[in-house]
DNA sequence: CTCAAAGTGTACCGATCGGTACCTCTTGAG
DNA sequence: CTCAAGAGGTACCGATCGGTACACTTTGAG
Protein backbone atom coordinates (compact mmCIF):
# COMPACT_ATOMS: atom_id res chain seq x y z
CA UNK A 1 0.00 0.00 0.00
CA UNK A 2 1.47 3.05 -1.34
CA UNK A 3 0.31 6.52 0.48
CA UNK A 4 1.85 8.83 -2.51
CA UNK A 5 0.86 11.23 -5.10
CA UNK A 6 -2.98 10.19 -5.26
CA UNK A 7 -3.16 10.37 -1.99
CA UNK A 8 -1.42 14.18 -2.17
CA UNK A 9 -3.64 15.24 -5.10
CA UNK A 10 -7.31 14.61 -3.25
CA UNK A 11 -5.61 16.45 -0.07
CA UNK A 12 -4.64 19.47 -2.10
CA UNK A 13 -7.71 19.29 -4.03
CA UNK A 14 -9.80 19.42 -0.77
CA UNK A 15 -7.97 22.47 0.59
CA UNK A 16 -8.68 24.41 -2.71
CA UNK A 17 -12.14 23.23 -2.94
CA UNK A 18 -12.61 24.38 0.44
CA UNK A 19 -11.25 27.67 0.54
CA UNK A 20 -12.37 28.86 -3.02
CA UNK A 21 -15.49 26.41 -3.66
CA UNK A 22 -16.31 23.96 -6.54
CA UNK A 23 -17.33 25.58 -9.62
CA UNK A 24 -14.99 28.70 -9.12
CA UNK A 25 -11.82 26.27 -8.54
CA UNK A 26 -10.63 25.16 -12.38
CA UNK A 27 -8.90 22.15 -13.01
CA UNK A 28 -6.34 24.94 -14.24
CA UNK A 29 -5.86 26.50 -10.71
CA UNK A 30 -5.85 23.23 -9.17
CA UNK A 31 -2.65 22.34 -11.03
CA UNK A 32 -1.36 25.78 -10.20
CA UNK A 33 -1.90 25.20 -6.45
CA UNK A 34 -1.14 21.66 -6.22
CA UNK A 35 2.02 21.38 -8.52
CA UNK A 36 0.54 18.14 -9.88
CA UNK A 37 0.07 18.17 -13.95
CA UNK A 38 -3.25 17.86 -15.23
CA UNK A 39 -2.32 14.41 -17.22
CA UNK A 40 -1.75 12.79 -13.61
CA UNK A 41 -5.36 14.05 -12.08
CA UNK A 42 -7.16 12.20 -15.27
CA UNK A 43 -4.89 9.33 -15.03
CA UNK A 44 -6.48 8.91 -11.71
CA UNK A 45 -10.13 10.82 -11.98
CA UNK A 46 -11.95 9.95 -15.13
CA UNK A 47 -13.37 13.80 -14.09
CA UNK A 48 -13.62 16.94 -12.00
CA UNK A 49 -16.87 15.28 -10.65
CA UNK A 50 -15.00 12.13 -9.75
CA UNK A 51 -12.27 14.21 -7.49
CA UNK A 52 -14.86 15.89 -5.80
CA UNK A 53 -16.48 12.66 -4.86
CA UNK A 54 -13.01 11.69 -3.71
CA UNK A 55 -12.12 14.64 -1.62
CA UNK A 56 -15.39 14.60 0.16
CA UNK A 57 -14.86 11.17 0.56
CA UNK A 58 -11.25 11.89 2.41
CA UNK A 59 -13.03 15.15 4.14
CA UNK A 60 -15.83 13.04 5.42
CA UNK A 61 -13.25 10.60 7.30
CA UNK A 62 -11.13 13.69 8.62
CA UNK A 63 -14.12 15.73 10.35
CA UNK A 64 -15.64 12.79 11.79
CA UNK A 65 -12.81 11.24 13.33
CA UNK A 66 -11.79 14.33 14.38
CA UNK A 67 -15.09 15.34 15.79
CA UNK A 68 -15.65 12.00 17.69
CA UNK A 69 -12.27 11.91 19.01
CA UNK A 70 -12.65 15.82 20.49
CA UNK A 71 -15.78 14.90 21.77
CA UNK A 72 -14.53 11.87 24.03
CA UNK A 73 -11.03 13.72 24.53
CA UNK A 74 -13.44 16.87 26.38
CA UNK A 75 -15.66 14.88 28.16
CA UNK A 76 -16.63 11.47 30.05
CA UNK A 77 -20.21 10.10 29.95
CA UNK A 78 -22.07 10.02 26.89
CA UNK A 79 -24.40 13.04 27.86
CA UNK A 80 -21.43 15.14 28.64
CA UNK A 81 -20.04 14.11 25.30
CA UNK A 82 -22.99 15.14 23.15
CA UNK A 83 -22.59 19.29 24.87
CA UNK A 84 -18.93 18.76 24.18
CA UNK A 85 -19.68 18.63 21.01
CA UNK A 86 -20.29 22.49 20.60
CA UNK A 87 -17.11 22.99 22.62
CA UNK A 88 -15.40 21.01 19.42
CA UNK A 89 -17.10 23.50 17.07
CA UNK A 90 -16.24 26.49 18.71
CA UNK A 91 -12.41 25.61 18.17
CA UNK A 92 -13.15 24.34 15.12
CA UNK A 93 -14.55 28.19 14.02
CA UNK A 94 -11.64 29.87 15.55
CA UNK A 95 -9.19 28.22 13.42
CA UNK A 96 -7.48 30.91 11.10
CA UNK A 97 -8.72 29.30 7.46
CA UNK A 98 -12.55 28.35 8.81
CA UNK A 99 -15.16 28.57 5.80
CA UNK A 100 -18.41 26.64 7.06
CA UNK A 101 -18.91 23.33 6.26
CA UNK A 102 -17.72 21.43 3.08
CA UNK A 103 -20.90 19.37 2.89
CA UNK A 104 -23.02 22.16 2.84
CA UNK A 105 -21.10 24.35 0.34
CA UNK A 106 -21.13 21.16 -1.95
CA UNK A 107 -24.74 20.13 -1.71
CA UNK A 108 -25.93 23.60 -2.58
CA UNK A 109 -23.28 23.60 -5.59
CA UNK A 110 -24.94 20.44 -6.65
CA UNK A 111 -28.31 20.87 -5.61
CA UNK A 112 -30.12 17.76 -7.66
CA UNK A 113 -30.92 15.45 -5.19
CA UNK A 114 -30.19 12.84 -7.14
CA UNK A 115 -26.70 14.32 -7.79
CA UNK A 116 -24.20 11.94 -6.59
CA UNK A 117 -22.34 14.68 -4.81
CA UNK A 118 -25.42 15.81 -3.15
CA UNK A 119 -26.47 12.43 -2.15
CA UNK A 120 -22.90 11.97 -0.69
CA UNK A 121 -23.43 14.87 1.54
CA UNK A 122 -26.88 13.48 2.56
CA UNK A 123 -24.45 10.48 3.52
CA UNK A 124 -21.96 12.31 5.66
CA UNK A 125 -24.88 13.85 7.92
CA UNK A 126 -26.82 10.22 8.44
CA UNK A 127 -23.66 9.11 9.71
CA UNK A 128 -23.54 12.10 11.86
CA UNK A 129 -27.21 11.67 12.92
CA UNK A 130 -26.11 7.33 13.91
CA UNK A 131 -23.84 8.40 16.13
CA UNK A 132 -25.26 11.39 18.07
CA UNK A 133 -28.70 9.20 18.28
CA UNK A 134 -26.51 6.09 19.46
CA UNK A 135 -24.42 8.53 21.98
CA UNK A 136 -28.37 9.89 23.28
CA UNK A 137 -29.24 6.00 23.58
CA UNK A 138 -26.21 5.46 25.73
CA UNK A 139 -27.01 8.64 27.83
CA UNK A 140 -30.32 7.14 28.92
CA UNK A 141 -32.28 10.21 27.40
CA UNK A 142 -35.84 9.72 26.42
CA UNK A 143 -36.50 10.00 22.23
CA UNK A 144 -32.69 9.67 21.66
CA UNK A 145 -33.10 10.04 17.56
CA UNK A 146 -34.89 13.38 18.60
CA UNK A 147 -32.30 15.00 20.72
CA UNK A 148 -29.88 13.86 18.36
CA UNK A 149 -31.90 15.55 15.51
CA UNK A 150 -32.14 18.61 17.38
CA UNK A 151 -28.93 19.06 18.51
CA UNK A 152 -27.85 18.63 14.84
CA UNK A 153 -30.13 21.14 14.12
CA UNK A 154 -27.96 23.68 16.18
CA UNK A 155 -25.01 22.45 14.85
CA UNK A 156 -25.71 23.12 11.73
CA UNK A 157 -27.38 26.45 12.54
CA UNK A 158 -23.63 27.10 14.37
CA UNK A 159 -21.46 26.51 11.38
CA UNK A 160 -23.30 28.58 9.21
CA UNK A 161 -23.76 31.11 11.50
CA UNK A 162 -20.33 30.84 12.61
CA UNK A 163 -19.52 31.45 8.91
CA UNK A 164 -21.61 34.48 8.31
CA UNK A 165 -20.02 36.00 11.02
CA UNK A 166 -22.79 38.20 12.11
CA UNK A 167 -22.61 36.86 15.08
CA UNK A 168 -20.03 36.80 18.43
CA UNK A 169 -19.97 33.27 19.15
CA UNK A 170 -22.43 30.67 17.45
CA UNK A 171 -21.52 27.54 19.29
CA UNK A 172 -22.00 28.86 22.43
CA UNK A 173 -25.20 30.20 22.08
CA UNK A 174 -25.78 26.34 20.45
CA UNK A 175 -24.37 24.67 23.50
CA UNK A 176 -26.64 27.06 25.94
CA UNK A 177 -29.41 25.40 23.96
CA UNK A 178 -28.73 21.96 24.11
CA UNK A 179 -28.40 22.39 27.74
CA UNK A 180 -32.23 23.08 27.64
CA UNK A 181 -32.90 20.46 25.15
CA UNK A 182 -31.03 17.80 26.91
CA UNK A 183 -32.88 18.85 30.18
CA UNK A 184 -36.09 17.97 29.58
CA UNK A 185 -35.17 14.52 28.19
CA UNK A 186 -33.69 13.47 30.92
CA UNK A 187 -35.33 9.93 31.32
CA UNK B 1 -42.40 55.24 -10.24
CA UNK B 2 -42.26 52.18 -13.15
CA UNK B 3 -42.61 48.99 -12.14
CA UNK B 4 -41.10 47.94 -15.25
CA UNK B 5 -38.29 45.86 -17.14
CA UNK B 6 -35.34 46.25 -14.64
CA UNK B 7 -37.60 44.92 -11.91
CA UNK B 8 -38.43 41.85 -14.33
CA UNK B 9 -34.77 41.01 -14.90
CA UNK B 10 -34.00 41.16 -11.36
CA UNK B 11 -37.01 39.12 -10.45
CA UNK B 12 -36.45 36.35 -13.17
CA UNK B 13 -32.62 36.43 -12.53
CA UNK B 14 -33.41 35.68 -9.04
CA UNK B 15 -35.65 32.19 -9.99
CA UNK B 16 -32.24 31.52 -11.97
CA UNK B 17 -29.86 31.73 -9.11
CA UNK B 18 -31.92 30.26 -6.86
CA UNK B 19 -32.47 26.76 -9.04
CA UNK B 20 -28.44 26.96 -10.80
CA UNK B 21 -26.79 28.51 -8.17
CA UNK B 22 -24.39 31.53 -8.97
CA UNK B 23 -21.08 30.72 -10.56
CA UNK B 24 -23.09 28.11 -12.49
CA UNK B 25 -25.32 30.61 -14.33
CA UNK B 26 -23.99 32.50 -16.77
CA UNK B 27 -24.90 35.74 -18.20
CA UNK B 28 -25.75 33.70 -21.58
CA UNK B 29 -28.10 31.57 -19.50
CA UNK B 30 -29.77 34.36 -18.24
CA UNK B 31 -30.56 36.22 -21.30
CA UNK B 32 -31.90 32.30 -22.54
CA UNK B 33 -33.82 32.13 -19.01
CA UNK B 34 -35.17 36.06 -18.78
CA UNK B 35 -35.86 36.75 -22.35
CA UNK B 36 -34.06 39.97 -21.74
CA UNK B 37 -30.99 40.97 -24.00
CA UNK B 38 -27.76 41.28 -22.52
CA UNK B 39 -27.25 44.66 -24.05
CA UNK B 40 -30.23 45.55 -21.92
CA UNK B 41 -28.79 43.94 -18.86
CA UNK B 42 -25.77 46.04 -18.95
CA UNK B 43 -27.23 48.93 -19.02
CA UNK B 44 -28.87 48.25 -15.75
CA UNK B 45 -26.27 46.92 -13.84
CA UNK B 46 -22.64 47.30 -14.50
CA UNK B 47 -20.94 43.65 -13.95
CA UNK B 48 -22.33 40.16 -12.85
CA UNK B 49 -21.91 41.10 -8.89
CA UNK B 50 -24.41 44.65 -8.93
CA UNK B 51 -27.01 42.27 -10.55
CA UNK B 52 -26.63 39.56 -7.79
CA UNK B 53 -26.63 42.38 -5.02
CA UNK B 54 -29.86 43.41 -6.66
CA UNK B 55 -31.13 40.55 -6.88
CA UNK B 56 -30.16 39.53 -2.86
CA UNK B 57 -31.70 42.75 -2.16
CA UNK B 58 -34.86 42.16 -3.73
CA UNK B 59 -34.67 38.39 -2.14
CA UNK B 60 -34.34 40.29 1.49
CA UNK B 61 -37.01 42.38 0.60
CA UNK B 62 -39.44 39.30 -0.27
CA UNK B 63 -38.77 36.70 2.11
CA UNK B 64 -38.52 39.00 5.86
CA UNK B 65 -42.08 40.51 4.30
CA UNK B 66 -43.22 36.96 3.36
CA UNK B 67 -41.87 35.32 7.12
CA UNK B 68 -42.65 38.02 9.70
CA UNK B 69 -46.59 38.23 8.27
CA UNK B 70 -46.74 34.51 8.14
CA UNK B 71 -45.36 34.73 11.52
CA UNK B 72 -48.68 36.92 12.40
CA UNK B 73 -50.86 35.36 9.98
CA UNK B 74 -50.70 32.17 12.15
CA UNK B 75 -50.00 33.49 16.10
CA UNK B 76 -51.64 36.40 18.35
CA UNK B 77 -49.09 36.91 20.80
CA UNK B 78 -45.24 37.71 20.02
CA UNK B 79 -44.14 34.59 21.77
CA UNK B 80 -46.62 32.39 20.08
CA UNK B 81 -45.42 33.82 17.02
CA UNK B 82 -41.68 33.14 17.56
CA UNK B 83 -42.93 29.33 18.39
CA UNK B 84 -45.48 29.86 14.65
CA UNK B 85 -41.88 30.95 12.74
CA UNK B 86 -40.96 27.07 12.44
CA UNK B 87 -44.75 26.37 11.16
CA UNK B 88 -43.80 28.92 8.43
CA UNK B 89 -40.38 27.46 7.69
CA UNK B 90 -42.34 24.12 7.52
CA UNK B 91 -44.45 25.68 4.63
CA UNK B 92 -41.71 27.10 2.79
CA UNK B 93 -39.69 23.65 2.74
CA UNK B 94 -42.44 22.11 1.52
CA UNK B 95 -42.96 23.94 -1.88
CA UNK B 96 -42.26 22.72 -5.16
CA UNK B 97 -38.89 24.61 -6.18
CA UNK B 98 -37.41 24.63 -2.27
CA UNK B 99 -33.63 24.83 -2.74
CA UNK B 100 -32.59 25.97 0.66
CA UNK B 101 -31.93 29.73 2.01
CA UNK B 102 -30.17 32.24 -1.12
CA UNK B 103 -27.81 34.12 1.61
CA UNK B 104 -26.26 30.91 2.80
CA UNK B 105 -25.59 29.84 -0.58
CA UNK B 106 -24.08 33.22 -1.96
CA UNK B 107 -22.49 33.39 0.87
CA UNK B 108 -20.73 30.49 -0.02
CA UNK B 109 -20.35 30.56 -3.16
CA UNK B 110 -18.66 34.29 -2.63
CA UNK B 111 -16.48 33.44 0.64
CA UNK B 112 -14.32 36.31 1.85
CA UNK B 113 -15.84 38.43 4.49
CA UNK B 114 -15.14 41.52 2.94
CA UNK B 115 -16.70 40.49 -0.09
CA UNK B 116 -19.78 43.04 -0.95
CA UNK B 117 -22.06 40.03 -1.38
CA UNK B 118 -20.88 37.66 1.61
CA UNK B 119 -21.50 41.43 3.74
CA UNK B 120 -25.11 41.97 2.37
CA UNK B 121 -25.59 38.20 3.37
CA UNK B 122 -24.54 38.81 6.84
CA UNK B 123 -26.56 42.08 7.05
CA UNK B 124 -29.80 40.34 5.74
CA UNK B 125 -29.20 38.06 8.94
CA UNK B 126 -28.77 40.82 11.08
CA UNK B 127 -31.96 42.34 10.60
CA UNK B 128 -33.57 39.17 10.83
CA UNK B 129 -32.00 38.53 14.34
CA UNK B 130 -32.99 42.31 15.17
CA UNK B 131 -36.50 41.89 14.70
CA UNK B 132 -36.60 37.87 16.20
CA UNK B 133 -35.17 40.10 19.52
CA UNK B 134 -37.66 42.66 19.53
CA UNK B 135 -40.45 40.04 19.47
CA UNK B 136 -38.36 38.07 22.36
CA UNK B 137 -38.32 41.33 24.26
CA UNK B 138 -42.19 41.91 23.39
CA UNK B 139 -42.98 38.37 25.12
CA UNK B 140 -41.14 39.16 28.03
CA UNK B 141 -38.58 36.59 28.02
CA UNK B 142 -35.43 37.00 30.42
CA UNK B 143 -32.22 37.76 28.28
CA UNK B 144 -34.27 38.00 25.15
CA UNK B 145 -30.89 38.44 22.77
CA UNK B 146 -29.87 34.98 23.71
CA UNK B 147 -33.16 33.45 23.17
CA UNK B 148 -33.31 35.04 19.37
CA UNK B 149 -29.61 33.76 18.93
CA UNK B 150 -30.88 30.38 19.85
CA UNK B 151 -34.18 30.40 17.94
CA UNK B 152 -32.14 31.41 14.70
CA UNK B 153 -29.75 28.96 15.28
CA UNK B 154 -32.55 26.05 14.60
CA UNK B 155 -33.94 28.09 11.98
CA UNK B 156 -30.56 27.88 10.27
CA UNK B 157 -30.33 24.48 11.14
CA UNK B 158 -33.40 23.65 10.17
CA UNK B 159 -33.17 25.46 6.24
CA UNK B 160 -30.20 23.31 5.48
CA UNK B 161 -31.15 20.18 6.69
CA UNK B 162 -34.42 20.74 4.92
CA UNK B 163 -32.17 20.86 1.80
CA UNK B 164 -29.85 18.06 2.24
CA UNK B 165 -33.14 16.04 2.78
CA UNK B 166 -31.80 13.07 5.07
CA UNK B 167 -34.54 13.94 7.82
CA UNK B 168 -38.45 13.91 7.57
CA UNK B 169 -39.41 16.81 9.42
CA UNK B 170 -36.68 19.38 10.35
CA UNK B 171 -39.26 21.87 10.91
CA UNK B 172 -40.70 20.26 13.17
CA UNK B 173 -37.87 18.76 15.11
CA UNK B 174 -36.93 22.69 15.59
CA UNK B 175 -40.03 23.16 16.90
CA UNK B 176 -39.74 20.80 19.37
CA UNK B 177 -36.52 22.23 20.42
CA UNK B 178 -37.60 26.16 19.97
CA UNK B 179 -40.15 24.72 22.67
CA UNK B 180 -37.99 23.78 25.68
CA UNK B 181 -35.75 26.88 25.19
CA UNK B 182 -38.52 29.01 25.62
CA UNK B 183 -40.45 27.44 28.34
CA UNK B 184 -36.68 27.91 30.10
CA UNK B 185 -36.29 31.56 29.46
CA UNK B 186 -40.20 32.64 30.69
CA UNK B 187 -39.36 35.94 32.90
C1' DC C 1 -44.57 64.79 -35.89
C1' DT C 2 -39.98 64.81 -33.42
C1' DC C 3 -36.57 63.15 -30.90
C1' DA C 4 -34.28 61.23 -27.15
C1' DA C 5 -34.50 57.35 -24.06
C1' DA C 6 -34.86 52.49 -23.58
C1' DG C 7 -34.57 48.04 -25.46
C1' DT C 8 -32.99 44.48 -29.06
C1' DG C 9 -29.94 41.51 -32.05
C1' DT C 10 -25.71 40.04 -33.42
C1' DA C 11 -21.29 39.53 -33.66
C1' DC C 12 -17.36 39.67 -31.24
C1' DC C 13 -13.33 40.09 -27.40
C1' DG C 14 -9.68 37.62 -24.54
C1' DA C 15 -9.84 34.40 -20.80
C1' DT C 16 -11.01 30.34 -18.85
C1' DC C 17 -13.78 26.10 -18.66
C1' DG C 18 -13.38 20.63 -18.46
C1' DG C 19 -10.92 17.41 -20.98
C1' DT C 20 -7.50 15.07 -24.47
C1' DA C 21 -3.35 13.87 -27.55
C1' DC C 22 1.25 13.04 -27.73
C1' DC C 23 5.71 12.83 -26.37
C1' DT C 24 9.43 12.85 -22.73
C1' DC C 25 11.43 11.78 -18.25
C1' DT C 26 12.01 9.00 -14.19
C1' DT C 27 12.05 4.82 -11.64
C1' DG C 28 12.16 0.27 -9.95
C1' DA C 29 11.50 -4.80 -10.71
C1' DG C 30 13.06 -8.47 -13.71
C1' DC D 1 20.74 -3.31 -18.65
C1' DT D 2 15.83 -3.45 -20.11
C1' DC D 3 11.48 -2.06 -20.25
C1' DA D 4 6.87 -1.20 -18.70
C1' DA D 5 4.37 1.84 -15.55
C1' DG D 6 3.72 6.25 -13.57
C1' DA D 7 4.35 11.11 -13.72
C1' DG D 8 5.23 15.46 -16.18
C1' DG D 9 5.11 19.06 -20.02
C1' DT D 10 2.97 21.31 -23.74
C1' DA D 11 -0.07 22.26 -26.85
C1' DC D 12 -4.44 21.95 -28.07
C1' DC D 13 -9.93 21.03 -28.44
C1' DG D 14 -14.77 23.14 -28.59
C1' DA D 15 -17.58 25.44 -25.29
C1' DT D 16 -18.51 28.84 -22.25
C1' DC D 17 -17.13 32.65 -19.28
C1' DG D 18 -18.03 37.96 -18.21
C1' DG D 19 -18.28 41.86 -20.91
C1' DT D 20 -18.41 45.19 -25.17
C1' DA D 21 -19.30 47.50 -29.92
C1' DC D 22 -22.48 48.94 -32.99
C1' DA D 23 -26.37 49.41 -35.57
C1' DC D 24 -31.29 48.85 -35.26
C1' DT D 25 -36.24 49.28 -33.47
C1' DT D 26 -39.70 50.65 -30.23
C1' DT D 27 -42.01 54.11 -27.47
C1' DG D 28 -43.70 57.96 -24.96
C1' DA D 29 -43.47 63.00 -23.76
C1' DG D 30 -43.03 67.56 -25.86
Amino acid sequence: MRPTKRDELVQRALQAFYRNGFHATGMDKLVAETGISKTSMYKHFRTKEDLILAVLRLRDEHFRNWLYRRMEELADTPRQQLIAMFDALEEWFAEPGYKGCMFIKASSEYQGASHPIHKQCADHKRMLERHITELAEKSGLTDPGAVARQLLLLKEGAIVTAHLGHTDNPAQDAKAAALRVLSTHIG
